[in-house]
DNA sequence: AACTATTTATAAGA
DNA sequence: TTCTTATAAATAGTT
């Protein structure tokens, strides 16, 4: 990316590999960083060098943590046996997929009244996807109060404006009205010279 | 990086924070996997996004094997074998039970059937799901949006109120000035009637 | 999402 | 390796 653009293939020189792999090692742990405090993520990553080397980076918490959270997440859903076959990957997915519509629907839940003949451990499930549930909900609230805000400032602008506006026009109205009175008489209500039109 | 340096903290706008998100983390994926080409390294990369979501990436392999490959390195014992040894099949029986489960919640909700016949566990369960909710809605943030809000409609008011006064301060002048002129001319107001020096 | 003015990253050279 | 610097790439603000 400077002084000659290289294709994306793996550099053969192995001095000229290193030296990039320190200098864009460098600039990924960097940027991963930036992401995680700019945008509250959090973020693991690990590094092997081609000779085995490890360098790694995580941001709030040990890698442990993140891996634990990681597996909880995401594990199960990972192909870990290769001979896992296809339609049942597919099958995994599209039974995701489901999940999350339904839990889309559960938002609706709170119109109407709550389960009857639930068990316990229905209940639990149901607790985790509330848990869920609530925090889209606090990110879309939080999102439109946020608009709310912008829409207020952009207000406040526009209002500040009209004010200047009609300012000036009073200003602007005020100086004809002295000036056409000066002619006349010299009872002039605001200040203005007399003066120029006594000659 | 364009248009105006930025400094690394978090951005508190939410929607700046998503955009910028989006961007840099796209951008930080294309970076590992670039250097995981040129360098011939293997790279293991997960970012949790403020609410939740993961995105991954592991060159050369699965996560798994990267998770399992940094374990062998530091030599911990890594706490994640349950997300794992669940095998594929385990796991779609999992997720059916689940929706199952989700769906017989949502027709109790959508049913809309009274508390009635819930049992007071079931009750006392359901009662904590409100607790957590509404904790989660008075969140200290909110109130201090809230009262920015606020702050911004005095604003308004206060400003639109300064109008209405200086609107009516236009009228007046413009209604003296017409009164003025009525004697010799019912021109605009606003133009001035050259008449009146004529004579 | 697309655009662009800038900032940042970095390839090559010393 | 480290520094420099010309240039490529990323991206912040804007539309």
């Amino acid at each position: 990316m400077a002084r000659g653009k290289i294709q994306i293939k793996k550099i053969e020189n192995p001095v000229h590999r290193q030296v990039t792999f320190c200098k864009r090692r460098a600039g990924l742990l960097k940027k991963a960083k930036e992401l995680s405090v700019l945008c509250d993520a959090d973020i693991g990553l690990f590094i092997f060098s081609s000779h085995g080397k490890l360098y790694e980076l995580a941001t709030n918490g040990t890698m442990q943590e993140l891996i634990e959270r990681y597996a909880k997440l995401n594990g199960a859903a990972q192909p870990y046996e290769l001979s896992i076959n296809l339609d049942t990957k597919e099958e995994t997915i599209r039974l995701k997929q489901e999940i999350e519509m339904l839990q889309k629907g559960l938002g609706y839940m709170f119109g109407g009244e709550a389960a009857e003949t639930m068990t316990l451990d229905e209940l639990l499930i149901l607790e985790k996807h509330l848990e869920i549930w609530i925090c889209h909900i606090r990110s879309t609230k939080m999102d439109i109060i946020s608009q709310e805000i912008q829409l207020l400032k952009n207000k406040e602008g526009i209002l500040t404006a009209a004010n200047m506006y009609l300012q000036e026009k009073i200003e602007e109205n005020t100086t004809d009205y002295a000036t056409l009175l000066g002619s006349s008489t010299s009872s002039c209500p605001l200040t203005l010279p007399n003066e120029m039109f006594q000659a």
